[in-house]
DNA sequence: AACAGTTGTTAACACTGTTTAACTGTAATA
DNA sequence: TATTACAGTTAAACAGTGTTAACAACTGTT
């Protein structure tokens, strides 16, 4: 429930990073700098910053590569590129989609702001648009996982889909051959039968919230309650 | 579908508008910003939002003036007045019912939010939570329980569906033949005599109320008293 | 290729809800 | 009061569902 924005600022120029990192504090933003890519992808696990600026010549570990690292844990986390003259565009470009960005030295700190807030909002209309809130939890369909308060379980990808489908239909009866087909391919015998486990199963993970209920109606399919 | 709570915020005094929209919105919620009364009913209108914080002190129309506007075309909404430190409470108290809160100049945004997320909480249980008093039953349709001062039940979805009919036609005979057009899909001799039986299992749980009745009207069908 | 880890399916057995059946009770009519 | 049709109750039978664990298929890694 934190409401200050957290920034991991990678920059191994110290009186430039202590310019930048005072700037954005005035801004309100909490800013961790860190002196190298090394420093920066730990204080990154540690901290789960919302945001990154990483400058992409450093010491131990290149902006680039630590973006690609941390891509692979957070594929959506916002990334602004600290670029030198020399660099080529190109090089950049390539990396210029999703959620980055990229700023050529030297910068003003209007243009890192304007690009900060360009790329929260943006995130945060992602993250608004993937999540369903669910009674106590919050359902992610793209992460496939459910969060309660502060624990986050994950949802293979079948209970992802079929958690999807029933809160599609809340309160009302998701049919189950109309699931199985959509999500099995058919409604034999065998694969209701695996359904219906894959119903304990998320009745097992759902039970954080005891108001929440996959009510079975016999011989038609489930009803999704909170 | 989507899942994004929009809120008017009615304030006339930019700065502190900004700064309430700005905090809200860093909260995942969607904030249409209106400086004056009539504003704010405009954008009711177009927008219907879930919930309102209104300033009672605004230019062109007043907040309690366009609450009782918008309270004659949603009874339920959930407003959320700003009160200057002159105002006298009791003005304010008057409007403390319902789905209705206020909050004091100079307030915290913790205050804001927390007052906003009860009026939201309480009015999803307001739309969700249908249910039926029945004697000194609670019958939750969606649930398909009955609750008997501590003790809840639970019933079949056989059995919620035919109290369901009873209830909707209390008082009155409801026919045999009618419900089992309606539940069992034909009224043949068998589906009768299954009908039957679930009566038989409905009077048991609800004789922890004597008053209650399932009365049979010889070849018509039943009629539930209470 | 071997491996560990994960995910989905199958199988087995326990349990529940609905229907069927058998038997008992009651109201209406002659 | 005897007859008859309808309703009440109980329990057995059955089909549908719940749950667990073992197994198979797939994943990525060494």
């Amino acid at each position: 429930m934190n409401n200050v924005v957290k920034i991991i600022l990678a920059e191994d120029e110290p009186a430039l990073g202590q310019i930048v990192k005072e700037s954005l504090e005035m801004r309100n933003f909490e800013v961790l700098l860190c002196v190298d890519g090394e420093e920066a992808y730990k204080t990154y696990k540690i901290e789960s910053p919302e945001l990154l600026v990483l400058d992409v010549m450093m010491p131990k570990k290149d902006g680039f590569t630590l973006a690609k690292e941390i891509r692979k844990e957070d594929p959506n986390i916002p990334i602004i590129f600290l670029t030198a003259k020399s660099q080529t565009e190109d090089v950049v470009e390539g990396f210029n989609l999703g959620g980055n960005d990229y700023l050529k030295k030297p910068f003003s700190m209007e243009e890192l702001i304007v690009r900060i807030n360009a790329l929260l909002k943006r995130k945060k209309n992602i993250d608004t648009l993937q999540t369903i809130e669910l009674g106590e939890f919050t359902f992610d369909l793209q992460k496939q996982t459910l969060t309660h308060k502060n624990t986050t379980t994950s949802l293979t990808h079948r209970e992802s889909e079929l958690l999807h489908h029933l809160i599609l239909h809340k309160d009302k009866v998701l049919e189950r051959s109309f699931i199985l087909k959509k999500l099995w391919g058919n409604d034999d015998f065998f694969n209701a039968r695996s359904m219906d486990v894959f119903i304990t199963k998320l009745r097992k993970k759902l039970k954080l919230d005891p108001s929440i209920q996959i009510i079975n109606v016999r011989g038609f399919g489930y009803k999704l309650i909170y």
